[in-house]
DNA sequence: CCTGTATATAGCCAATCAGGTATATACCCA
DNA sequence: TGGGTATATACCTGATTGGCTATATACAGG
């Protein structure tokens, strides 16, 4: 599984996004992420290693907490590969892309449906 | 499943990543989406049902094939939800954030670049 | 109508996932 | 040393996933 599958894959999960969102306002303890969720501490563990393993979040150390915080890096990288979207959800889509890329185009310049 | 959750998943498996990649260029049928992959035409067919359902791909009809084109706007959302990141990995991660809480991002009010 | 082509569906299977409970480990403090 | 707290691990389960093959459906053209 490659960075970007292991980093999408992480998203997934409305769990891990709600995790993600409270470590933006810095560190927290495994008790406290569990905190807000319906959830047993082994099933936030187990998410916790999935954010973990996908680079996600690092871990300290203190005392028996295991804190964990934010590593955003790899969401820089999903973030770019979205970026070579923007032009077409922003509706820009003109067909330079086409032109630049492998041009094939062999349908009518008008779609007709959708 | 809510909207967030189908995007990511969907964006999790490299396959799909591509197939979205080659509709940059234009609609595309199945056989053409195909061709590039070692895997059977069902196989494509099931990662394209995935695409559909998460809004990412929507289907015309052309005589007996079904064209896809790319639905870029469910990836607009979850740029938007990156984009909570950003400050944090390109290192401008300050505190005040954390304080105005996770706002939705109203964009800047320069907005030049595309 | 028959055939070929494009695509979808059904059913199978192994792997992974997301949850649970029970238990183990690690550490602090009295 | 022993208890309490924080976290991890082991194991079970049902659901989902991603691939396959075989088959069904939809359509075009002769």
């Amino acid at each position: 599984m490659n960075q970007l599958d292991a980093t999408f894959a992480a998203l997934a999960d409305p769990t891990r996004r709600a995790i993600l969102a409270r470590l933006i306002q810095g560190e927290a303890s495994v008790m406290e992420l569990a905190e807000p969720f319906a959830m047993s501490q082994p099933s936030i563990s187990k998410h916790l290693k999935v954010l973990e393993n996908a680079g996600l979040i690092s871990r300290g150390r203190d005392a028996q907490r295991r804190p964990c915080r934010l590593e955003a890096k790899p969401l820089a990288e999903a973030n770019d590969w979205l970026e070579r979207y923007r032009r077409i959800w922003e509706g820009n889509f003109q067909r330079l892309d086409a032109l630049l890329g492998a041009m094939k185009a062999e349908k009518a310049p008008d779609s007709t449906d959708q």
